[in-house]
DNA sequence: CATGAATGAGTCTTCATTCAT
DNA sequence: TATGAATGAAGACTCATTCAT
């Protein structure tokens, strides 16, 4: 009697999952994704209290692997003495690989805490990620010269975005996971080159 | 009908850019439209046949100025017998500057059709606007051994859609226009520069 | 169906007679009374047909106890060759002490009859007890020529609901035994007194 | 234009305060309520735009009138220099005469506030009513030595909810406003009377 | 031109109850 | 017995839109 259960409970948050998707939270209506479950719509308040708490069920263990991330980049960097060398090992190796492994298990849960999220509590979550990777950019790549020069570069903050929209923008379009992996690094390797070349 | 008045138009058209802007086009009110304007819902229609004609009495003009930018971009290649200066002198003076215009001229306008048309004639308009610009950098930057390796490469796609999202970011947080141009500038040597180096 | 578990049954009969009591017939919720007999809703109905029944299941006890008291109030008079003595002593002593015994046996049931049964069979009990209060209490106190005289004294049924609300105050103020005694005593020799004074 | 508008807002409003009284603020529906007034259900929110609104504009006046009373009384005690003799006027003239007007002014909406407000702001006004009279009355009629031996009396609780329950059952019945003025008159008197006797 | 009146479909959610296991 | 699954009706309220005045 668990396992039918678990089958119900499934097909709603499939069928949440890409309503949410398509029409954004605030208009996905808990009657679409009834529907596209094939069930009655008071039905799903047996599984999910709310259309909110349907949400977060879906997207908060993406949520928490977020919140984990950015905790072990800051350890990374306690750790590590963290010189140029070390900036460069992290944006290169770390940080690219733990994207992939994010974006390999948490696929359609990235875009839609990203980018489906308005009206629920994560609606400003895209910006704080973008916010901590530019403070990260900022802190190892401009030289202290440059810091005073460039205060307040605002193409600093488009770079942060761009790399994260780009991440997101190979999460759209997976192929399979070779090809999600070396977009990745392709793309950070652009990045990196592109900002150290530009702002030292 | 067609001796509406002028001020009373402009309310509405003002009240919903804001809310359009805001709320995004599906999740956008009448109700609130009219109630920013100052004016009745119901009159509302006396100046715009639906919810959907208000949007386009917004976003029209920004269209066609971005068609008639692509049109002048094809004809500007045609022209110029492409060669790499020409396709240099293109992305770092006419490009830019035409960006800057467009900015300048449409900044509320431009952020609607790219970010709140969802549920509107304009939804796939920015996925085109960034396939035309990919298509271009492909065209232009790639050198022919390398396009033949490089096939399906998915990192110009993103980097086109970066340089897109970064106008957008740059229309999002305007300063002024001194701001603006300085930064589609830098954005765009950012990008030129990191695409040459990496495509070549 | 008649196997069942006694303190269920009776988790099931208190929850209800506190959700009933705070929210009313009406709005009380079978969710409600389930969760707080720490059951699941559907079990409710194992152990009573309906949201109805459960509610008779309570109050049941109380109306037949009103119902004999109504038939022993007739008895005593009939027996008792009705003059004004008797008539003094049947509401000095036996009404009162009647009144304190059925309180002190069906505190909630008693409240829940008279204050929380709208939308139930019971709904019309209270005005009946009343109409049933002031028949006696007419026949009895008002004199012959006065009955003339007062003839649809809307004032004696006001005193019977008086007393009647008084009771129940007093039930639901509950503090102890005594105190409801004590209550119940001066409250009803306020009304004899009152009434004699006033109708005679 | 403005008279039609009159018309329908005047049908909500009857057929609001008959479900409201019938059914109580909880359990009354807008469905029935747009029902009785003959219109379409979401036209009652061109008018009141919610349950609560509607039924504050039922029940409002009658408790700024209440208010008003409340002030009036307190100000009746200051200015009369309050001994017996004003006390017992203030319970026979002043008290009966507003509670008449009052009456004849609200009828319907005293009940609705005093009975079926459960679930809104008034909710525990009449508590708040019954309160205040037991108190004047405690502070008028129980004479200093009995004051310490009938400390925390309940009976005169009881009383004090009487009368006003008295107020409102003949409310219920309304005859005609004489009907009504005598039986206040009545009920008042036999309240006072039996006070006076039973407290000093 | 401006407004209030009106509507029917839709929003999320709760309800009492039944059924299969 | 106990539970989760299921449902259709109902709850308050909002929506874009139309119509008469």
């Amino acid at each position: 009697m668990q396992f039918q259960k678990d089958d119900i409970r499934e097909k709603i948050l499939a069928a949440s999952r890409e309503t949410f998707l398509t029409q954004g939270y605030g208009k996905a209506s808990m009657r679409e994704i009834a529907k596209k479950a094939g069930i009655n719509t008071s039905n799903v308040y047996n599984y999910f209290k709310s259309k909110e708490e349907l949400f977060y069920a879906i997207t908060d263990p993406v949520f928490h692997h977020l919140a984990n991330l950015r905790k072990e980049v800051f350890e990374y960097k306690a750790n590590k003495d963290f010189k140029n060398e070390n900036f460069m090992q992290q944006f290169t190796e770390f940080v690219p690989s733990a994207m992939f492994e994010m974006v390999k298990k948490y696929r359609k849960e990235l875009l839609l805490i990203m980018d489906s999220s308005k009206g629920t509590k994560y609606e400003p979550l895209k910006k704080m990620v973008v916010t901590t990777m530019e403070t990260n950019f900022t802190e190892n790549i401009i030289s202290q010269e440059n810091k005073e020069l460039l205060q307040d570069s605002f193409l600093m903050h488009i770079l942060a975005m761009n790399l994260i929209e780009g991440i997101l923008e190979i999460t759209r379009n997976y192929k399979n996971d070779k090809w999600v992996k070396s977009n990745i690094d392709s793309l950070m390797k652009y990045h990196i080159r592109g900002m150290v070349q530009f702002f030292t």
